[in-house]
DNA sequence: GCCGTTTTCGGCCCGACTGTTTTCAGTCG
């Protein structure tokens, strides 16, 4: 675990505990802030902390600055053990029980000595904690729900799968509505996400509300008022809420209930500051609202540019869009083609032929077959006469089918030693080369691919640090090391946009932009069906600041700056 | 705990929903 990922698990775990005690609600919210910056930047703290310019982080004052320094130095942090000296250990993880918040959690330690989950089950049961002050039987049962979603487990899901289902809602409630459109998480093309937001504005409220909460998918409903409702549905016990508003504050709600937080936050502080006040109704200077009908006007309100959905994480957008520096973001109709897509010849599904006329027809100019090389066996890898054979057939399938440019790609393993397992006479032959780690996870990674970004056929690291969203660490691997070195010797770094991998992530991506370095889109495609991936990349992208100069993919053939055609 | 040309002290985003209240506190986003 990274120092920066650390430090921000024990800010957390400070804010936690002064919660737990009812401290200084800002004082709780600084420790918040500081860790979720941590979390994200996109610099070793500790690269930092040695150029002391740890302050220098917008967020980072000195209380904290000197907090870093001390972990940093010694290992430990003194206002941490304080903070959690007097709080028996595990009690502060209740706090993810849904409901169940820290005044109710301090109520039930210093009353009834709850001390664990299996404490607060029978306090629960034997009606003690329904007695408490303040306390009373639904406020208890809702606990008691609480308590089996927590251990259900409620995790973030892959937006691949929060896509589908949000269409599939929106679909459900389309002819209620006047406009309906998802916000959130979603909406900013999160890898993951944890709950799904929904924004409607319609002629009946009531009806709008009534509907989604009897939708099929409804496993339970946690809320329902006038203008807003919560439930779970069957699909990963994922929560999905509803607002419902005014058509008039649509945009207002849109920008309220996109977030993220920590931009509402800024943003709102931006509105106190010139005046104004910004909630999910309007943008209001006194009782006179002056903006909500679109997000644009909203922004334009403030004195800023719209701010697309994607940079709204309190990352410097606000600040870029002051100084009116916000870069203009890659989208999907700068993309003329996918670099990354298995055929037939290995572990894919269709034809080189029906690939292309798929390809053709989603309007692009080129297409990249991708097949595995030799040594990944399991996965159909081509030995040096099946690759010839292949080739020939994308020369055949170029010479028959015009408007659509085959290229001849190889995803290319890289061995225990980081060398490639075909000779670089078969590598220049290709129009392009991936070279991805498939095996030896553990070992010696970093070399191994530092080995491969040296050889001057490789054009494209795939998949850089391996990780799967659905479960696997990633490789041992220095990212930062490699995104240098990428950099330096003009090798692009793949980001994958198959919706497990999202590799590289978002932070990762804004590093190796501040590095200079390019970037590959590929679906990792295995059937033609997931072409439609490319749109997960692309936010991806875009969360990580990316414009159109900056992808392969956004280039014609002709004018791609392929590594292997730098002098 | 952070921050600042209106402020180095006194602010810090704003509102819905629920349940326990008899005017409001807790939780959530």
């Amino acid at each position: 675990m990274s120092k920066n990922q650390e430090i921000a698990d024990i800010f957390d775990k400070i804010a936690d505990a002064l919660e737990f005690k009812g401290d200084d609600s800002f004082r709780i919210g600084a420790y918040r802030k500081a860790a979720r910056i941590l979390r994200e930047y996109p610099e070793d703290i500790e690269e930092v902390y040695k150029r002391g310019e740890i302050q220098k982080i917008p967020g980072i004052g000195k209380g904290m600055s000197e907090k870093i320094e001390e972990y940093l130095k010694t290992g430990k942090m003194k206002k941490y053990e304080e903070a959690i000296k007097d709080i028996p250990e595990g009690l502060l993880q209740l706090l993810e029980i849904p409901n169940l918040g820290p005044k109710t959690l301090n109520l039930a330690y210093t009353k009834l000595g709850v001390k664990n989950l299996s404490d607060l089950e029978r306090v629960i049961e034997n009606g003690q904690l329904a007695k408490l002050f303040g306390m009373g039987e639904k406020k208890v049962e809702n606990i008691k729900r609480g308590i089996e979603l927590y251990k259900q487990g409620k995790e973030r899901i892959p937006i691949g799968i929060a896509l589908p289902l949000v269409e599939e809602i929106i679909e459900e409630l389309k002819r209620y509505t006047k406009k309906i459109e998802p916000a959130g998480s979603l909406r900013r093309m999160r890898e993951t996400i944890g709950d799904i937001d929904i924004l409607a504005t319609g002629e009946n409220n009531i009806e709008i509300i009534e509907k989604f909460t009897t939708i099929p998918q409804v496993k339970e409903v946690l809320a329902k008022g006038d203008t807003k409702a919560s439930i779970i549905v069957k699909t990963n016990n994922l929560q999905v809420d509803l607002r419902v508003v005014p058509v008039d504050s649509f945009g207002s709600a849109l920008q309220y209930f996109t977030g993220s937080k920590a931009h509402n936050i800024k943003l709102r502080g931006l509105a106190k500051e010139k005046g104004l006040k910004i909630s999910e109704y309007g943008v209001f200077k006194g009782d006179k609202k002056i903006a909500g009908e679109t997000e644009e006007e909203v922004y334009n309100v403030l004195g800023l540019p719209w701010i697309p959905p994607e940079l709204r994480e309190d990352r410097g957008e606000i600040e870029a869009a002051i100084e009116n520096r916000l870069p203009v973001l890659v989208e999907e109709k700068d993309i003329k083609g996918d670099l990354h897509v298995h055929s037939k010849f290995s572990d894919g599904v269709e034809t080189i032929e029906e690939i292309a006329l798929i390809a053709k027809s989603l309007g692009y100019e080129y297409i990249g077959i991708c097949d595995h090389s030799k040594t990944s066996k399991i996965a159909g890898g081509l030995d040096e006469d099946t690759l010839k054979r292949r080739n020939e057939e994308i020369d055949r399938v170029n010479d028959k089918i015009k408007g659509i440019k085959v290229l001849k790609g190889m995803e290319v393993d890289i061995l225990a030693d980081g060398s490639l397992d075909y000779s670089d006479k078969i590598l220049e032959e290709l129009d392009f080369v991936i070279a991805s780690i498939h095996q030896g996870f553990k070992k010696n990674v970093t070399e191994r691919i530092k080995r491969a970004i040296e050889n001057p056929y490789v054009d494209i690291i795939g998949h850089p640090t391996g990780r799967l969203l659905s479960g696997r660490e990633g490789y041992d691997v220095n990212i930062d090391e490699i995104i240098e070195y990428a950099g330096r010797f003009g090798v692009a770094l793949e980001i994958n946009c198959y919706p497990d991998r999202l590799d590289l992530n978002d932070v990762n991506i804004l590093k190796g932009k501040n590095k200079k370095v390019i970037f590959a889109l590929g679906t990792d495609a295995h059937n033609i069906g997931m072409l439609k991936y490319i749109k997960f990349g692309i936010g991806i992208a875009r969360r990580g600041w990316l414009t159109k100069g900056e992808i392969l993919n956004t280039y014609k053939w002709e004018d791609m700056p392929l590594r292997r055609r730098k002098k």
